[in-house]
DNA sequence: TATTGTTATACTCTATAACTATA
DNA sequence: TATAGTTATAGAGTATAACAATA
């Protein structure tokens, strides 16, 4: 499903093939409409779902490291590289050796990447209007319950980020 | 979000960053994981999350044109002919030509890809248990209904894919 | 011997623009 | 002049494997 897509098409309802109640087609569309209206807020700030979200990890409470971020991103080790890479270019994190484990780097935002990411926070969902606001509070939590159980099925259900990096498994 | 990643990674709670409560954040995730699983059993078909779409579509009541096909999937058209191509040569589907509109090609299943479409939907439904099976029918349906909601936005609701291609907008 | 981060590379997916044939 | 489909191509995202430093 193409997440990145900048426009929204016209919407189209489904009709007579098994794809109605297809779950994951639903939850791709749902996930592309979704992210392309956040990416469209977020590029104000130069950054996009994908960058956003190492920022809001390296901003929060309990910083992750690089291995922390790639599994709870889903992304390859390797990827996560390349967007602490520019992230730290543009001095919104620093890699911070562990020094519990020296080959661990504790990605932690600046105070420049935190003030971003606070600005980044706040106007995705200060534009949350068009797509999130058909919901009610309590139907939007609701919804929100649903999805975690499906990003975080209880089978693998394990730690917090950042709290312990070693018992794995 | 790596949608197409084959892996399920041991799933970390979020703690304390604004990702927390972050609805794109949560779908891509959702999306990523359950498309996953749907790929691995969709592999037996020789299809992925992509061609099984375009299939599914073939093989419905209203068969749809490609660009009917590129509107709803959210994808390019010229992506669409490179699934349609692949699909035709494996005979699961053909282009019809629209005799209102020579222009337009109606994509409908064969006897076989009508086959395949059918047990491949069969077996998606079949291996939802690990994922889906966290829901009750209700709770299901809710979800669903939520995310048709997020997928096919109102502001945008317009008609059936296949009844009339040109009442566009 | 295993793991974290890094680099390199091939591959797939996505975006854009031009072209054709119809309208 | 505009639209459906096609082709080509460049760019972004993904998957894989090898390597250095550390455990």
């Amino acid at each position: 499903m193409g997440i990145e897509q900048a426009d929204i098409p016209p919407a189209e309802q489904p009709s007579g093939s098994d794809l109605d109640d297809d779950l994951n087609f639903l939850l791709a569309r749902a996930a592309a409409v979704s992210i392309a209206a956040g990416n469209r807020v977020l590029r104000a700030y130069g950054l996009k779902a994908r960058s956003y979200s190492v920022l809001a990890l390296a901003a929060a409470d309990k910083p992750a490291s690089q291995k922390d971020i790639a599994e709870f991103l889903r992304l390859d080790p390797s990827q996560v590289v390349t967007l602490v890479d520019e992230l730290e270019s543009r001095s919104f994190v620093e890699r911070v050796s562990d020094p519990r484990d020296r080959r661990a780097k504790v990605i932690v935002a600046t105070p420049e990447g935190r003030k971003v990411a606070r600005a980044a926070t706040a106007a995705t969902r200060r534009a949350e209007t068009g797509l999130h606001n058909q919901f009610s509070a309590s139907e939007r939590s609701e919804l929100m319950a649903y999805l975690r159980m499906l990003a975080f099925p209880p089978e693998f259900a394990s730690h917090v980020p950042g709290a312990d990096a070693h018992q794995r498994r």
